[in-house]
DNA sequence: ACGGCATTGACAGCACACTGTCAAGTTGAA
DNA sequence: TTCAACTTGACAGTGTGCTGTCAATGCCGT
């Protein structure tokens, strides 16, 4: 086990920073996979997940409250709904509480790729995580919220 | 505690989705964090990573050899070097082995950048460790490790 | 020595997320 | 009611990573 990266660091720095650059590397690995495993529905990752969200909401959501939701900016996700739009997989209803703000609804085309996509994500996600006890996948995810969470306080800017 | 995404999951299979959507979550916070702390020393986050690459390799190392090393694609790190070398933070030197691949050799302006961020980044990871037990922190990176075996496997493709 | 094969750098193009800015719409306080 | 502040969509531009392709180079078996 490495155990400085830098001098300076505590022995908690040091994990933290072997775990951020091991973040790293993961997120390339899942575009990948998730890239491999949209590619037969004709979706890309981020398309599937906005799809997702909006499939997933009980309520027609906008682009903004998507964005929020997703953690991401609110311009990303526009352009990835308008490629859903022109692929006619989502379709904008009009909103009686804001003009500007329509509602997003999912299209049959939509609802079809994104069960399509479930059926393929399922199997998917329990071979990866065969092998791996629940507890530990559950621990590394507290990990992970609390930086999300310490990070999101840090930042907020907001544009 | 949510317990199913989709149904079909396994309790692992649902508690690994979870860490998914969380780990791109994290991932868009901690980009953030990057270009905050890089920011003061006119470098990016992209940047920095791979001139810590150059600078605290033992030995002078080619682009692609950077690129293997840190799980990127050649071409990514290529056009970050490149813009690092305008930027003067490092330079080509031959390669007696190999005509084309050129060696990677920081400057001095390269050094004081790295040494800059250094100073920086170590008291921020220590700050965002504090809270967090080592035991917590090396477990989550065990999960984030085998995760990449596993996605390294089933992915190889390489160009 | 030769020739196939892998590696490497270079260039082009795509997907995705970000920021900044502007105008249209909504909301709430003076 | 009126006006300032916030929200939202739209557009432009940037940074980072990817794939695909090509030619140059190095390696190795025949």
């Amino acid at each position: 086990m490495r155990t400085g990266f830098y001098k300076g660091h505590t022995e908690e720095g040091a994990a933290m920073t072997q775990f951020i650059l091991a973040s790293f590397r993961l997120h390339g690995l899942l575009l990948a996979a998730g890239a491999r495993l949209t590619h037969s529905v004709g979706l890309t990752s981020a398309r599937w997940q906005v799809l997702s969200a909006v499939a997933r909401s009980s309520e027609p959501r906008t682009v903004a409250w998507v964005a929020r939701d997703m953690g991401l900016a609110r311009q990303s996700v526009q352009r990835v709904v308008d490629d859903l739009a022109a692929a006619g997989l989502l379709s904008f209803d009009p909103n009686p509480r804001h003009k500007r703000a329509t509602l997003l609804a999912i299209s049959d085309r939509g609802h079809r790729a994104f069960e399509a996509m479930t059926r393929l994500q399922v199997p998917w996600a329990n071979g990866l995580a065969e092998g791996t006890k629940v507890r530990e996948i559950e621990s590394a995810l507290s990990v992970v919220e609390g930086l999300c969470r310490q990070l999101q306080e840090n930042a907020p800017s907001e544009e």
